[in-house]
RNA sequence: GGCCCCGUGGCGGAACCGGCAGACGCAGCGGACUUAAAAUCCGCGGCCCGGCAACGGGCGUGUGGGUUCGACUCCCACCGGGGCCA
């Protein structure tokens, strides 16, 4: 019945336009209601078309949305989808279809899979990334960002669009000098600093160096993992051992100049707003982790005429430092190492690595052995360098001097210290710092207590707080205060300076693919970028004669490939002078960008287009954004945990750039936040715990599984979802067998939304009887008319009023399970009975938000007008959701041993005297005397006696 | 190693603020209807002991302790599973 049901009112609610939502301005738009911004996270349409985890979600926002339409909220709930990406890409270098084909496909599938649900999206408000229209706007905001730069001297800092820094730098109110925040002129691989100290002094490249360094988004050489079989730049996990995780083809380690965004200006926001939001805990604290924010100080030790700078977070430990730690790449290593080892140095420290030990015995140098051991933390990821026990190193036979002690003390390079952490270099503290202490070990170095810890603990190793001894300057002081005074003193005397370091780095942006946005950006004859004149955008991605990557030792884009849209000229770009140096001629040969951006630019941005996803003169309509966003942004954003720190803290940065230039009302994209759950699924475990596919394994008897092929009994585990396992469910089968309604129910019925929880199909058929037990209590199967009583039953009348309250009660805590349970018991309770016309057409209200067909089905057969989509949620009448009277337990130390019935408002002494005169209570008090009674209104009577 | 989350019947889960543990569903058992089966409807159902039974007693929310008149819920330690970070 479900699939003739379903599909008619599907068409009917499409033809009515029945989830269109006007925008404040529109015909239609009622200004009196509150409004609901409910999103669900961006869907990336796979070829392979929906999972039942898809579903689990959209399901959830669909009830609560059909919910608050029922309560008289403007809902804006749209879909769309986020469709750039690889494997489009893959699919075209193996057969040569463009993306756009393949993708379209994909997104036809999704959004058939999707509306045949029911789900009441706002379907006029769709769109996909890899539009022209949505993907011009892309670009736009990219300009957006790269045409700011953050000025962090005002409070808390804001971006400012780049012409007033220019302003700056050309009138000398800002010294003509690179940003000192830029990330690009730090640590080892540091970019050279421009000559001239002045804008009139400054050639056109040097001025626009200095305004790149302020620029949110900027060109910077990165290391990147490139692999020329694949044509592509690996991230860091998608490497093992030097080789592409996918194919096993060698990846090098290359410099490249890639587009970079400047998100670490917004460290600090990013951390402080996350107090503005209503997100799960844990996301919360992930993304704090993930911006990791450390302040510590910067110390100098001089070594040999130069200065080794480290960072350090205890700072207050300085005392206790007995040796330096370079990281192997160090650019100073090459400076200090020493020519030949002195008379006194022990055997260790010449080396403690794989193949040192020959090496020293045939007397290699501090050189060779520095060399040999490069190429060893080479080979070795940053993964396994820093999970490494087993401490290695070698003594460079060089010395710094201890800036406040005046000692000597000796200079390693270690792999446990990485070059893009801090400095690339560290004074080690063992007394106070594991992985120093377990290298002193090795070394042999001595170990300086410099922090007491609290009674009882061991000051070797403590790396708490506690109070700060054999320092001098700050004996006494517990460790904050220490820190605090330490780096005071320290600035004072020059030798170092406080700094706040974050684990954040900035924002790799450029990829090398195809499938992707193209930068609105081209070079001069010099190398110099230029944003393109907003006006051109659309810049459209040209076709390609084929896909396959340019196998190169040099990282080629594969734009790169279509060489004449390439080229263009100044006046073609749009491009005019920014910094007013030399104008370029209007038929200037210009470049563009080669490079794509990466998938998540689309996904950036996205729920603000949905607010008014035509524009076309502004990315989102001033008004609709400021109406649908208000509140703090969107109201419900539910979508995997999975997203928890790229995605949002990607969103976040744009929104606040966005905030920061006044495009966009509120400073965070997202008010609330929630993650629904993994929808797993059962597998088998051998005794050897490795797994087996589901249809190789039998059940024997109840709970008894073995494996088909050996006998073996296996054991029944929950696992994810995967190919190999046969154990991936398709919603579509589901839905041709019990209709959509049924398979809502089930996913919502499952557990609770947040929790993991297993695909048990066996579960369907219950909430499937649920339905049909329903449909029997108010239609008359053999007829197919209503069964309607001539009046209502009062006790029914009781239970519908509290299942209304308690449904909407628990739909907005998103307690979707506990919902449907409280249904189910009003239909076993109005089975073999019959409502009255007005309670069908309130449980057919109820019935709604959950299963939007059936609903619908039987408000039309009660011969309403209109759709129960437009109904108004049902009163729930308060005297009705409380009973006269009470039956409260008796507890006799703890244990029930009675009931006692009393009027719903008694009083505790009332209550009190029933219990003690309860004839079963008194025969449990006989020779026992009542010490104290203890009496919670409403709930329970607990007698202690002794 | 650090931080966070989770351990409740045969299974999924409920108990929302410290107040009757196991709602609801699945699987199971018994009964009605049926020539029979399916479907449907009615009922039983944590475990152990006693009883033909109604019922009575004991134990029980990973383990051990604590706080409290009262603990699935709060605190401490441990065990197991998951996540994030090292």
């Amino acid at each position: 019945m479900a699939n003739e049901l379903e599909p008619r009112w599907q068409q009917r609610w499409a033809e009515q336009g029945l989830y269109r939502v006007p925008n404040p301005g529109e015909p239609g738009f009622d200004a009196s209601r509150p409004k609901f911004y409910c999103l669900d996270m961006f869907p990336y349409p796979s070829g392979a078309g929906l999972h039942v985890g898809h579903p689990e979600g959209y399901t959830a926002t669909d009830i609560i949305c059909r919910f608050k339409r029922m309560a008289g909220f403007n809902v804006l709930h749209p879909m769309g989808w986020d469709a750039f990406g690889l494997p489009a890409e893959q699919y075209a270098i193996a057969t040569g279809v463009h993306p756009r084909q393949t993708t379209g496909k994909a997104i036809d599938t999704f959004r058939r899979q999707l509306q045949r649900f029911g789900f009441s999206y706002d379907w006029s408000r769709e769109f996909a990334t890899i539009d022209e229209a949505y993907y011009r706007w892309t670009q736009w905001i990219f300009l957006r960002i790269y045409n700011s730069w953050y000025d962090a001297s005002s409070g808390h800092g804001r971006a400012r669009p780049i012409g007033e820094l220019i302003d700056e730098l050309r009138t000398g109110r800002r010294p003509f000098a690179v940003n000192p925040g830029a990330a690009e002129y730090q640590g080892p691989g540091a970019r050279p600093l421009p000559r001239a100290t002045s804008w009139e002094k400054a050639s056109k490249a040097e001025r626009h160096q200095v305004v790149a360094s302020y620029r949110l988004a900027y060109l910077a050489d990165v290391t990147v993992n490139w692999c020329p079989k694949l044509g592509t730049v690996l991230a860091n996990e998608e490497v093992i051992d030097g080789k592409s995780e996918r194919g096993g083809h060698p990846v090098l380690r290359r410099p490249l100049r890639q587009w970079m965004f400047r998100i670490t200006a917004y460290a600090d926001r990013l951390i402080e707003d996350l107090g503005r939001v209503s997100w799960p805990t844990s996301t919360r604290v992930m993304q704090e982790e993930w911006i990791g924010r450390s302040p510590g100080a910067y110390i100098d030790f001089p070594a040999s005429n130069r200065r080794v700078r480290v960072f350090t977070t205890r700072p207050d430990t300085v005392y206790g430092a007995t040796y330096l730690v370079l990281a192997p790449e160090h650019p100073m290593v090459e400076t200090l190492v020493a020519e030949k080892w002195g008379a006194t140095v022990p055997e260790r420290w010449k080396g403690v690595f794989p193949g040192a030990g020959e090496m020293i015995a045939r007397g290699a140098g501090p050189g060779e052995l520095v060399a040999a051991y490069r190429r060893f933390a080479a080979s070795r990821s940053d993964v396994e360098r820093q999970e490494s026990k087993d401490k290695t190193g070698v003594f460079i036979g060089a010395y710094a001097v201890h800036p406040l002690t005046g000692e000597r003390i000796p200079i390693f390079i270690a792999d446990y210290v990485l070059t893009g952490y801090g400095t690339g270099a560290i004074m080690a503290v063992p007394a106070h710092d594991t992985r120093d202490l377990e290298f002193a070990g090795v070394f042999g170095l001595p170990v300086l207590q410099v922090v007491a810890p609290p009674p009882g603990e061991d000051w070797k190793g403590f790396t708490g707080d506690g109070t700060a001894v054999n320092s001098p300057v700050i004996d006494g002081l517990p460790t904050p205060a220490a820190k605090a005074k330490i780096v005071g003193w320290l600035e004072a005397n020059k030798f170092g300076k406080g700094k706040v370091n974050y684990k954040l780095r900035d924002w790799l942006f450029s990829r090398q693919r195809y499938w992707g946005e193209p930068f609105p950006i081209v070079y001069d004859a010099e190398g110099l970028d230029y944003a393109v004149a907003p006006a051109s955008l659309p810049l459209v991605l040209p076709p390609l004669a084929d896909y396959k990557p340019v196998e190169s030792d040099d990282p080629t884009p594969l734009l790169a490939k279509a060489a004449d849209w390439a080229r263009t000229t100044a006046a073609d770009a749009g491009v005019a002078d920014p910094y007013g140096s030399a104008p370029l001629a209007p038929d200037a040969p210009m470049t563009r960008e080669l490079n794509t951006m990466p998938g998540w630019a689309g996904s950036c941005w996205y729920y603000l287009r949905y607010c008014s996803p035509g524009d076309g003169e502004r990315f989102v309509g001033a008004e609709a954004e400021r109406y649908w966003m208000a509140g703090g942004g969107v109201d419900l954003y539910i979508g995997g945990a999975e997203h928890a720190v790229l995605h949002l803290l990607y969103a976040r940065f744009w929104h606040k750039v966005l905030f920061d230039l006044g495009d966009v009302s509120t400073p965070e994209p997202f008010a609330r936040l929630f993650h629904q759950g993994l929808i797993l699924s059962f597998a088998y475990q051998r005794s050897d715990r490795s797994l087996v596919p589901v249809d190789e394994v039998e059940e024997r008897a109840e709970g008894q599984y073995v494996e088909k092929a050996t006998g073996a009994p296996v054991t029944q585990v929950i696992a994810k979802m995967s190919k190999s396992l046969k154990n991936v469910e398709n919603p579509d089968d589901v839905i041709a067998l019990y209709g959509a309604d049924t398979f809502r129910l089930y996913e919502m019925y499952l557990g609770p939304l947040e929790a993991s929880k297993p695909w048990n199909p066996r579960d369907i058929g219950g909430l499937f009887r649920f339905l049909q037990r329903l449909w029997r209590v108010v239609v008359d199967e053999e007829t197919g008319a209503l069964r309607a009583a001539p009046a209502p039953d009062a006790a029914l009348e009781k239970r519908l009023h509290r299942v209304t309250a308690k449904v909407a009660a628990d739909i907005d805590r998103l307690s979707f399970n506990t919902a449907i349970a409280a249904m189910i018991e009003f239909v076993n309770e109005a089975t073999g009975k019959m409502l009255s016309r007005e309670q069908i057409d309130r449980l057919a209200r109820v019935l709604g938000p959950f299963c939007p067909h059936l609903a619908e089905e039987i408000w039309h057969r009660l011969g309403n007008p209109g759709s129960v989509v437009t109904a108004t949620w049902p009163a729930a009448d308060p005297k009705l959701l409380t009973d006269d009277e009470i039956e409260m337990p008796v507890q006799i130390a703890g244990k029930v041993r009675g009931k006692v019935t009393v009027p719903a408002g008694a009083d505790a002494r009332a209550v009190e005297a029933a219990a003690l005169a309860d004839e079963k209570v008194k025969t449990y008090l006989e020779g026992k005397s009542v010490a104290k009674v203890v009496v919670v209104p409403g709930k329970l009577i607990n007698i202690v006696v002794k």
